[in-house]
DNA sequence: CTTGCCTTGTCGAGCGTTTTACCGGATGAA
DNA sequence: TTCATCCGGTAAAACGCTCGACAAGGCAAG
């Protein structure tokens, strides 16, 4: 099979090469009447014009990459696809494709990320995936190319970033607790990322600092993969350790759905005997018995947002970003108010 | 900032282009000592040969499309991300990308899906967002394009495709109810794709035809999205319709889950007053209380085997697909013996 | 000393676009 | 009439790599 270029259709068209490439990038020095006649003959073979050749000649490939956690089964969180859809929105909206990439040990030990802006395989770099040791980070500190870290941070660096507020929210969830008169605390802590270590440092901050007086907080950690299991295990630990405590609060929620399923095997009611808080407002929160009382996170529009400055920042409208997205609290069944006598 | 090229790399080793190109795709007519002393200039630059130049050159992107589904928070369903793990890991390691695209309605409209193999974006697609209106696809019949559907099929278009075998799921979750005794069982269908149409079919003949007696088998629709909204709203209908019933059986789990979910509400024990039964085993189905017996889909393996497959039709190993993967059953606390004087 | 073959490296013609000059003709003002 | 300007289109030089054809040199066999 031939494949047909720009080529066939000058020649069958009877106009110049150049003329129908300008024609296909709707340039404006080319008259209606030509660019009619082009069309008819590219519509007539289903003409497209092949993009590594468009690409080579035009130093750009239209391409974004997205990178996400190498979590076991990562997709299952809604967290990251309520981003991604965000990203996608945006990103096809303005003419560019999304090349997917997961950071495993593979990804980063072969400097992959580097290797796709280098290659100009992308144009710019959206990246999903950052714990505290991703210092091969420092890479993008500085660089020519375009790079954004998507719902991350990482104090100490000088990179671009998009993410919600996790002091905010840190805020929002303990004021929510304690206005219930709560006084002993448990957390189940992110810590294997900046905005985890946030949430934890503010929620503390906030519970030690409350007018009618400080909680006491017990922290424990939830395990890497924020997961359902994590949150599960980090429950018993807590409730061994401090056997009195009136509610859980959970820095995502999943591991909450794990401390809610905890409580249900150890004949717990949720909220009668301990309330039970987590933070993304992930679909299922609300299908949970009883519904998960959270903090909202709209991560679509952090998707979105990301993507716009990353578009930004490659078009050189803007230098850097660091912008960060308000939250707000969303009360159901599983907080109530402290149990009384406790 | 200067680009660096081939070029540069071969002047400063001083060996040809020819030669820079070919130690740069491992070619084994380059001796040892040459590769060496070209890699050490390579590695000196981090150099990174240009990828639309080599696309070009070589008529080939490395680059695999994936298509999902346009489901509002698509990405929360486990499903998706299961699949597109093995895809990418299969991917990767054969040293192709993945370009990722939503089935949006623009998507469709635009023929994006030609376009991108036509515009040698991608080598070949990987289709998981067929349902039973995607009549577009009969551009694949015969089409010179490298194409394959995941976990879907259609019956009547030769389309390449590897799935689950959701007959036999239909087969394992029909005998499990029956076998626990339940005769009047309402089903939650998926009836916007052939593979859920296909479970139906069966779990209805399997049901008919059981050698202990017949069950009477109540169906509605579980909505486009398979959500657990749908389950909810399905089982709302179903316990209207037939208020007898001692089973339900969803087409997968998140609609089970909105079963469940029903029973809470309305004061029904699981499994005690009805049995509820899923199909995929997403990870939160060992997560809720109790447990969610559910037909065990390895889709992680789907991805994998449908990668492979792609791969085998891009190099002609094979000229057609059509496998179907194996299930199995896994027995929770959401299933029992059918209430006695029921 | 030929001849032929093998090994290793090089030449150079593409690959299919974009984009910068440039050009011819029409238009309009002086 | 002349000259500057504009308009619509074209020629051709990149863009950075791959790969088939070819060449040089070494070596073994006759």
């Amino acid at each position: 099979m031939k494949r047909r270029t720009i080529k066939d259709i000058a020649k069958e068209s009877g106009f110049s090469l150049s003329t129908v490439s300008l024609v296909l990038n709707n340039h404006p020095r080319i008259s209606q009447s030509t660019r009619d006649r082009v069309m008819e003959v590219v519509r007539k073979y289903d003409f497209h014009p092949n993009s590594a050749a468009r690409g080579l000649a035009s130093k750009s490939s239209r391409t974004l990459s997205v990178v996400i956690p190498n979590l076991s089964r990562v997709f299952s969180d809604i967290y990251l696809g309520e981003i991604i859809s965000g990203i996608y929105e945006r990103a096809t909206s303005q003419g560019y494709k999304i090349l997917l990439d997961i950071a495993t040990a593979q990804f980063i030990e072969s400097q992959e990320y580097s290797k796709l802006l280098a290659s100009r395989r992308a144009d710019g770099m959206l990246f999903i995936a950052s714990d505290i040791h991703a210092d091969y980070l420092h890479v993008f500190e500085d660089s020519p190319y375009p790079f954004l870290l998507v719902n991350h941070l990482f104090p100490g660096k000088r990179l671009n970033y998009v993410a919600v507020d996790y002091a905010s929210s840190a805020r929002l969830a303990a004021e929510h607790l304690l206005g219930l008169g709560h006084r002993r605390i448990g957390l189940i802590a992110g810590t294997n990322t900046h905005t985890g270590l946030i949430f934890r440092d503010e929620f503390l901050r906030a519970c030690k600092s409350w007018p009618a007086g400080a909680a006491d907080v017990t922290w424990v950690d939830g395990g890497e993969e924020w997961s359902q299991r994590g949150g599960y295990a980090a429950t018993a630990k807590l409730m061994d350790l401090k056997p009195g405590l009136t509610a859980i609060m959970a820095a995502n929620d999943r591991m909450a759905l794990g401390a809610m399923r905890w409580m249900v095997d150890h004949h717990l009611e949720v909220p009668e005997d301990v309330s039970v808080m987590g933070v993304d407002d992930i679909q299922i929160a609300a299908y949970v018995n009883p519904g998960l009382s959270t903090i909202r996170h709209d991560l679509y529009q952090v998707g979105i947002e990301a993507c716009n400055r990353l578009l930004q920042l490659m078009n050189g409208q803007i230098k850097e970003c660091s912008d960060l997205l308000p939250t707000s609290l969303v009360v159901r069944g599983s907080t109530g108010r402290v149990p009384s006598g406790k």
